[in-house]
DNA sequence: TCGAATTTGTGCGTATGTATC
DNA sequence: GGATACATACGCACAAATTCG
């Protein structure tokens, strides 16, 4: 066994106080701490980097180190309840009394590989693509791109998911307007690390974790696929639920 | 617009550099990138120590820094096929090929307040519990912690999960050996950061995400709660899917 | 309003330890 | 063993933000 370098050893040493410790809470400086670990300012202070990193302190330029807050009170998204109108952010957000809303942007595209394989249809096919920014009390929580065939939709009222009198309703409920039962989606849900572009869209630090999901609906006579998305959402805001209590 | 500090306009000039370059190409060193940037070595690490914050270096002491290689191939493992007789680990990784394995030990234990909302029995009620952890290719890569209520399985051959002949069959098929219909499972799945034990025990590094299920098996006649279980996995290895294409 | 003190952020140059080649 | 490279630490300096009298 080797023993920890001291900005580690002063790091772990500071995690069994903080959790003593209100949120709040003013922490030595780096100043004092290295004289009371008799380290030079400069490792104190790496040792409180560490904790900014794990999300167990918060620093505050030319003021000092506080401990954190305790997480966010958590938004649910409860996902496959058949029946329910509402889009799934919808139910998700008005569960909990926040106000959603979302803005959305749409355009033609075409299918690269992966879409492709996803909808079951040629690379290249012609595909409307909508991208998403979902907010809730004006901060935004969750990305989402979908991709629908226009093989499908093409031609008729719906074509624009968010446009017309049927804006904000869902891929399930829209696409029964086009007799088809779409039943569950399939849903492959990934734990990873925001990406630059996404930390700043949501407004968390690069790094934090994020809830991935990649959903597909099918018209269930056909077995065709009429939409997927990618769904990208806060994981310290949401918790994706599957199947209900019988 | 404030200029960012030189560590963080190399990193960004690295990031560029890196994504033309196959993975595994070594790069330059900290003295050598100094040189080239005209900041002192220790500046150059720090550009470094942001980009393996980041997943985009790795970095060998003593050799030097590289590009990481993609993410690791992903296991699958898919939940919520109805009438498998495996434990959905068992089907997750012999869908991969890989060779799948588990440790266990288990202790009657009193509920906890948690653990006794879940299971709807009251606190402080005798339950089983049963720790969890999953190999594959002896690399721990699943941790879980299953708490079933004495109340259902006590004094039956099925009260120890992993013992006698129905060892890793899972909680859905022994379940039925005592009659019992328990249906697919109600499963909360959240995306975050690996706690420094359970780290430790993935063979990962801290802060890396994990996928964390929250999942409980209920009795489809009587309502009741039979067995609920933390699962947590790495976020790099494993994705969750939800429903099937019909 | 101003200025001094405090605190963090960042950088430099150097030294030592240790891992790799 | 020797050369190279990263990891960590020290002490100092200056900048930037905050706090407070």
């Amino acid at each position: 066994m080797s023993k920890p370098p001291p900005y580690l050893r002063i790091a772990e040493d500071l995690r069994g106080r903080i959790m003593a410790l209100p949120p709040g809470d003013k922490l030595p400086s780096t100043t004092e701490l290295g004289k009371q670990h008799s380290v030079a300012p400069s490792v104190a202070g790496r040792a409180y980097q560490v904790l900014v990193q794990e999300g167990l302190v918060i620093s505050r330029h030319g003021s000092g180190h506080y401990v954190r807050g305790m997480e966010t009170p958590e938004v649910l998204v409860r996902r496959h309840q058949r029946g329910s109108p509402d889009s799934p952010f919808a139910v998700g957000v008005t569960q909990q009394g926040a106000v959603g809303s979302w803005r959305h942007e749409s355009a033609t595209a075409t299918a690269d590989g992966s879409v492709a394989e996803r909808l079951g249809i040629a690379e290249g096919a012609a595909v409307m693509r909508t991208d998403y920014v979902y907010l809730a009390e004006d901060q935004p929580v969750q990305l989402a791109t979908s991709w629908e065939p226009l093989a499908v939709t093409g031609q008729s009222a719906v074509v624009l998911p968010e446009a017309g009198p049927h804006a904000g309703i869902g891929v399930a409920a829209r696409m029964q307007l086009l007799g088809m039962d779409v039943g569950d989606p399939v849903e492959a849900v990934r734990a990873r690390s925001a990406s630059r572009a996404e930390a700043h869209s949501l407004g968390v630090s690069p790094q934090s974790p994020v809830l991935s999901i990649e959903r597909t609906y099918y018209d269930q006579a056909s077995g065709r696929a009429v939409e997927t998305a990618d769904i990208v959402l806060r994981g310290d805001r949401w918790v994706s639920v599957y199947g209900r209590r019988p």
